[in-house]
DNA sequence: CCAAAACCTGCTCACATGAGCAAAACACCC
DNA sequence: GGGTGTTTTGCTCATGTGAGCAGGTTTTGG
């Protein structure tokens, strides 16, 4: 196209888009007929140079979502905008929101519901609206944080998630990390807890988010690890931890031995599950969420734009 | 219109613009009839939530040229996207461009063209393309810089106007500012002055930027003030200068005493002028910007968008 | 509880628009 | 310079879309 086609397609779109004219009207005003115009307007279009915005806290990029179903084969991708946001609480907000939305449309609707705790997925929880489902059983897929004053904030999570669902929630009574490995095995063995695990193992849907590897840890808010440990995970390659587990960029198990002492659903269980939803929202995220959706662990990744990009160009 | 509707709008709208839906397709998929998503997309568009952008170096904001035309009444307005641009100079680059599209457009092609000078000038000279226009004599409104390392700048601005229009520049061959008021109307007493001032005065159209008031000002690099006399030219209210005039921000002369011994085109004589195009880029004219336009001192102002929301929202 | 008003819905019709096509204009090569 | 292939142009026609309207539904106020 010449030089001076571009600039006309460029005067054409403003009259077009932003003065409301007829593609007739465009065509008096620059001279041309209507159907140079919508030539003029379909090569604007095609160059890139009309750039349609959806600006709502609840729009979504389904350009990114394809773009992220296709290059990873996932069922499903649910990505919001992060225009407009003022900060990393309001992009996570609108994830939350976009999670809830989409557990809601969800079909078929899950019987069991297995889900991990944290933030997130508080965020969630809270977003979801009384009725969102009809009795769904909701069980938790990992050891939760019942030994810091945080006590209780997951098994809320759980019970908040089933009430408005009109079902009822099964908690996992068990730390996250055990220090020694036959204490976890004997945990395992309780029947109580065995019952859980296989309640856990058997839900048609997980729901979990994903935390960073880093000193800010839940696991070292909550007393599991230690500083030092996380510090000695990230050196081996760590980038964060999906229901406790630790995972580096290629979502491989860091370390062993102690992901033999965390209690809660596998990875492998995990990526077999025919409906896995792992939601991550916020920057510090990104290599993280990565990992997952690179190793096959979600088959459902709902997050931000920006964390979308990553994920997609890293 | 309902919190269920406002989502289905958003739902709408991303199928019909990011998917290229038809709005028949978009009802199918969320069962609703065609014309409900045309509302729909009406109630999107009307509440704002579809904004569309042209993404262009060349691309012009006419809203807000309208906006500027009406709340001041101008002949005409030019503002020039800032989005995508990197630094301040591709900003100055864009409004430069504008002004030069501006001045080739211009009809009746004006016979005499009083220019100032400056970077701004410099640059819009740059862009006008050889041909711009034929026989356009161009003409000095103001004194120029020749009596430091920067000499012939203004005069090789006229100059490359000129020849670009197959015209001949006339310079004004004198100081910006006299020390003395004598020493002032003694060079315009001059024949050859006076002819210059005369063919100034009675140019068919201006082209002219303005300065800051500040520390960097032309007129302290050219030696004519010195950083102490700008100083004291912005405690008693100057917010920038016109052709060498400094003004404060309701458009009226600082310092008359300075005015007085400041050569050329007087800004009464500018005000009465059929055609004046001040060109205006960067954050720092702002101010200026503002004095200019409310006080009538331009017919027609180019200038980029963020200036041009300064000048409409003070 | 009912009437009036406001609103929403599905429709017809007129207009705006994009796809496809023949003719014209242009570029290119021998 | 003339023939050939390619691009551009102006058009017809089918489809997409918005205005306006009648009938139905919900809301409001007595």
């Amino acid at each position: 196209m010449s030089d001076s086609d571009e600039l006309l397609s460029i005067r054409a779109a403003e009259l077009y888009y932003d003065e409301d004219k007829t593609q007739d009207e465009v065509g008096q005003i620059l001279g041309l007929t209507r159907w140079k115009v919508g030539r003029l307007l379909a090569q604007a279009k095609e160059k890139g140079y009309i750039r349609i915005e959806i600006v709502h806290p609840r729009a979504r990029k389904l350009g990114l979502e394809r773009e992220l179903r296709d290059a990873f084969g996932l069922a499903d991708a649910i990505v919001v905008p992060v225009s407009g946001a003022k900060n990393d609480a309001e992009i996570r907000d609108r994830v939350a929101q976009g999670a809830a939305d989409y557990l809601t449309a969800l079909r078929p609707v899950p019987r069991t519901l297995g889900i991990s705790w944290g933030r997130t997925l508080d965020d969630v929880a809270a977003k979801l609206t009384d009725g969102w489902a009809t009795r769904v059983s909701v069980v938790q897929i990992n050891g939760g944080v019942t030994l810091n004053q945080r006590a209780g904030t997951a098994a809320a999570t759980a019970v908040s998630i089933a009430k408005k669902a009109s079902g009822d929630a099964t908690l996992l009574p068990s730390p996250a990390i055990l220090e020694r490995l036959e204490t976890k095995k004997s945990i395992e063995g309780d029947r109580m807890v065995a019952q859980v695990l296989g309640m856990a193992a058997e839900a048609s849907a997980y729901l979990y988010s994903a935390g960073v590897a880093g000193p800010d840890s839940a696991h070292v808010h909550s007393g599991y690890l230690t500083t030092e440990n996380v510090r000695e995970l990230v050196r081996r390659g760590a980038v964060g931890d999906v229901v406790g587990r630790y995972i580096d960029a290629n979502g491989m198990i860091v370390d062993p031995s102690l992901d033999e002492r965390t209690l809660g659903l596998s990875l492998d269980q995990l990526r077999a599950a025919p409906t896995s939803i792992a939601v991550i929202a916020g920057l510090a995220k990104q290599a993280v969420a990565r990992a997952m959706v690179s190793s096959g662990l979600c088959t459902v990744l709902v997050t931000d734009e920006e964390t979308a990009r990553a994920v997609l160009n890293p």
